[in-house]
DNA sequence: ATAGACTAGTCTGTACTATAAACCAGTCTA
DNA sequence: TAGACTGGTTTATAGTACAGACTAGTCTAT
């Protein structure tokens, strides 16, 4: 294709535009478990993900700054035990992430 | 999910090892629309991802050097004409990133 | 009581990356 | 001959991920 009008409005234009915090793989992963099952905790995040301590712990900062998930740091017993969930707009976000680049790779 | 074993083998864990060379939404764009027409120029390249010269420039260089792409470098008249298509290893890598992809996110 | 392992981080240094903008070389148009 | 066009390369900046070292407290076993 060339030497022809451009379209402008494909789906691909999507690419361009999705949500960089949403694209990163290592946060893809922790949002597609997140959305699977409710409520994960940090250990099972590392394990799930495979990402070191240090590299999880500042995508769960970053996730979190953006509003995306929400954590709680609770208590078992006295050792400390971080639980993070899908926040409403973290599941909206999501979902449009995933329609989108879905609806351009179709 | 907690305090339970960790499924290993989900389809997310393919998050972590998606081709980073194909994951940028830049590179992404370009892929999809080679993969749409067969064969684009720089120019229609350039107004349909809206990157800038440079920035596409180094983005199909890359593409390039990963074997994704083929760059023909053609004369219309005797103004220079970059060509762009993928290679048949371009092509398996994108549709297994497809597929990965949607697989993942489904 | 003390060493070792655990949870859940923060901090640091490295290496990679994307991006815009400046620059370049040639061509065509008025 | 000035301006805009094609198709880049180079440079500089800013952002990023990541591993690994470190911190701080807890629990377990010797």
């Amino acid at each position: 294709m060339s030497e022809q009008e451009t379209p402008i409005n494909e789906n691909w234009s999507d690419l361009i535009t999705l949500d960089k915090i949403i694209h990163e793989p290592a946060r893809l992963a922790v949002l597609t478990i997140l959305d699977a099952v409710e409520s994960a905790d940090f250990l099972y995040l590392q394990k799930a993900t495979q990402l070191t301590k240090g590299n999880l712990s500042v995508h769960l900062t970053k996730l979190e700054d953006a509003g995306l998930i929400e954590i709680q740091k609770t208590f078992r017993g006295k050792i400390p035990r971080t639980l993070c969930h899908l926040t409403k707009k973290g599941e909206e976000s999501f979902q449009t992430y995933k329609e989108q680049i879905k609806k351009a790779l179709s």
